[in-house]
DNA sequence: TACCGTATTGTAAGCGCTTACATTGCAAAT
DNA sequence: ATTTGCAATGTAAGCGCTTACAATACGGTA
C-alpha cells in the first residue's frame, strides 16, 4: 500500500515535468503566463501525482492567504447562519475560503480567536456588531488587517459595518404595537452587555413609547440569552406586570414565550401578543407564526463580502452601508380589543 | 499613529531581548527548558511588542498545526450544531482549533474541502456518516491524515467511526409505532443518495415493519432536502396514501410536517402521527412536541474529540465507539384507536 | 587539578512556496 | 544581417519559524 510517503511537493512536480518551480507556481496560479504545451505537461504531472500546494508554505512566501475569518456569538441557533451561509457562498465565488469561529458570546474568547484567526494569516475579518474593547480595532490595525463589522449599522463608526438599525427596526415595530392599542408592553431581551443589536432594540422600543406619550419607564425588560428555555423563563417573569404585549429582542426567545403562554393555558395572540426578531425559519414554524421583523440576512452576507474583498484587495477603508429591515405581520399580535 | 509597520517576529523579539531565535521558540513553546531569568526578559519583550506568532510559518517548520477540521453536511439548521460545539470545546482543552465548512450535502463540495483543510495542515478531520468515495480515503492516508466519521456507527469500517446505529435507533422507533397499532406508514426522508444515515434509517422502518409481519413495501417514502418547507411538501405528498403516521428521518422534516398537517385542518396526533429524529432544540418548541429519537450529540462530539487526538499524539489507528439512541415519548404520536 | 555530566543557549539548516530579476529564444523591424 | 522587444522560462532569495546539533558554563567527582 502506497502509504507514508511524504506528499509530492512543487519541486518534485518541477523535476518529474522537466520545469522549474517558478514555471510550476506560476501553472497553479497564473496559468495565462504559461506557454501552452508547458501547462498540459505540468498539468498532466500534477494530475497523476495528486500533487496539493502546502498552504501554509503559500502563505508565507505569498504574505496573503485568500482566506477570512469570521467570529459570531454563536453557532448554536439560526441566527447568524443564512447570513454567514451567503457570506460564506460570496466568498467563495471570489476565491476565497471562510474560517469561521465562535465565541459564545464572550468578549475575551472573542479576542483570542480575533488573535488566533490574525495569526493563521486571515486577509480579512467579519465581525459581529460593534460593542468590543477598543484594543482590539487597535491591535487590527496595527497588524493591517482590515475587518467589517456585520449585524448593526451605527451612523459614524471608525470601522466599516454593513447591517440594518437596528433600534429603527425595533422602534417600528413597537410603533405598530402600539398603534394596535398596546400599552402594557415587555420586553424579553438578549443579554445587552457588549451587544449593541440587544440594547438597540430595547432603545428602540423606548423610542416608540416616548413618541406615544408612554413612559419608558413601565417597559418590563427581561435580559436572558438566546434560547428557548430561558426566553419561556424570561415570559413567566415578566408576567408578572400582566403586559399585553411581550415584544421579543429575537424570534428564538419569542419561540420560548410562545410556549411559556401556552402551558400558562393563554391564547396567543387573543390573551396576549408576542413578538420576534430576525424571521428565522423557526418563526413559520411555531403556532402562531410569529409577527417579526425581517432582516436581510442573505444581502447583508453578500455585501458584506463584497466589500471586504474590496477593501483588501484594492487596500482602501471600507464603506458602511444601511440596509432595510422590515416587519412582517404574522398571527403572533393584534390589536388590543378589551378596554 | 502606529500603523503599516510589519508586525514583530520572533527575530524582533529575540534582538531585543538579546537571545537567539532559538531560545525564544522555546519560551514560546516549552518554556520549562529555559532558565527562569530568561524566560522573564523575553515574555516582557513578547508582551511589550505585542508579538504573535506567525501561524504558517510555525506550521511549516513544524509540520503540526494543532488545528482539525471538520466538513458537515451543512450549517443551515442545527442538525449537527450542538455535537460540533462540544467537539470543539473539547479540542479547545487540549490545545487544538477547529475549522469547519460545510458541504451542503454535495460529495465533491466535500472532497474539495477536504483537501483545502489537508492543505491547510489539518492534523486530523471529522467526517460525517461513511458514504463517500473511497478515493478519498486513499488520499487521506496517503497525506497520513487521519480521520474519523462520526453521526453514524457501522460494525466494520476501515475508517473508525464514533457514532450510534441510525438503523437499530429508527428500528426502535419504529417498533414502538407498529405497537400503537399503525399498520399504514410514511416516511419522509432526508435524500438518501451519498447519505447512511438516511438510508440507514430507512432501512430501519422497514426492518421493524417486516419484523412485525407488515411488508416493507407497503412503506411509502418522500426523500427531500432537510427544510421545513419541503418536509410540509413532503407531507403533502405522503398523505395521498392515507398513513395514520408519518416517520421523519429528521425533526426539521417533522416540524415541516406539522405544519402541513395543520393546514390541511388536520390535528396531530388525533388525526395522524408524526414522529422527528435527532431530538433539536426544534422539538420542544413546535405543538405538540415530538416524538423523536433522542442523539448523544454532545458525548459524540467529546469523545470524537479525543479519539481524533489521540489517533494523532499516539500516531495510532482509531478505535469505533458505539453509543445508544433513546426514544423520547412525547405527544405527537399516540395509539391508533379507530380499526 | 583534570575530567565529566548536565543544564542552558546558540548556530544554522531547512520547511514548500512565491516572485523580483536575469536569461534565453525568436519574430519583427531596420 | 543586426538590432529590438517580448514572451517564456529559470535562478535564487527569502517568508518566520522549529529543532538537531554544537558550544559553553558550571558544579561535582576522582
Amino acid at each position: 500500500m502506497t502509504q507514508n510517503e511524504a506528499p509530492p511537493t512543487l519541486d518534485d512536480v518541477a523535476r518529474l515535468a522537466g520545469v522549474s518551480t517558478a514555471t510550476v507556481s506560476r501553472c497553479v496560479n497564473t496559468p495565462e503566463k504559461v506557454s501552452a504545451p508547458t501547462l498540459r505537461r505540468v498539468e498532466a504531472v500534477i494530475e497523476q501525482t495528486g500533487y496539493t500546494p502546502n498552504f501554509a508554505a503559500r502563505v508565507m512566501a505569498a504574505k496573503r492567504s485568500y482566506t477570512i475569518g469570521a467570529i459570531i456569538p454563536t453557532m448554536d441557533n439560526a441566527i447568524f447562519a443564512r447570513g454567514l451561509q451567503a457570506f460564506q457562498e460570496e466568498l467563495h465565488e471570489h476565491g476565497y475560503t471562510l474560517l469561521v469561529s465562535s465565541s459564545a458570546y464572550d468578549p475575551s474568547a472573542e479576542a483570542e480567536q480575533i488573535r488566533t484567526l490574525v495569526a493563521r494569516g486571515a486577509d480579512g475579518l467579519l465581525l459581529i456588531g460593534h460593542d468590543r474593547d477598543p484594543a482590539i480595532y487597535d491591535y487590527l490595525s496595527r497588524q493591517n488587517v482590515p475587518a467589517l463589522v456585520a449585524w448593526s449599522y451605527l451612523g459614524d463608526t471608525p470601522t466599516p459595518s454593513i447591517g440594518f438599525d437596528n433600534r429603527a427596526a425595533m422602534r417600528a415595530l413597537a410603533e405598530q404595537v402600539i398603534d394596535m392599542g398596546h400599552r402594557k408592553i415587555a420586553m424579553i431581551s438578549g443579554i445587552s452587555a457588549n451587544n449593541d443589536r440587544a440594547r438597540l432594540r430595547i432603545d428602540g422600543v423606548k423610542d416608540a413609547m416616548s413618541a406615544h406619550g408612554i413612559s419608558p419607564d413601565t417597559l418590563t425588560v427581561e435580559e436572558v440569552p438566546y434560547d428557548v428555555s430561558a426566553g419561556a423563563k424570561a415570559f413567566m417573569a415578566v408576567m408578572a406586570n400582566t403586559p399585553t404585549v411581550v415584544l421579543c429582542g429575537n424570534d428564538v426567545l419569542a419561540a420560548g414565550a410562545l410556549r411559556a403562554a401556552r402551558s400558562l393555558g393563554l391564547t396567543v395572540p387573543d390573551d396576549i401578543s408576542i413578538t420576534g426578531f430576525d424571521d428565522l425559519e423557526l418563526a413559520q414554524v411555531v403556532f402562531p407564526k410569529l409577527t417579526t421583523v425581517r432582516v436581510p440576512h442573505q444581502q447583508m452576507g453578500r455585501l458584506a463580502a463584497q466589500e471586504l474583498i474590496a477593501m483588501i484587495t484594492e487596500k482602501r477603508a471600507g464603506n458602511s452601508t444601511k440596509l432595510d429591515a422590515t416587519i412582517i405581520h404574522r398571527g403572533s399580535a393584534r390589536p388590543l380589543n378589551k378596554w
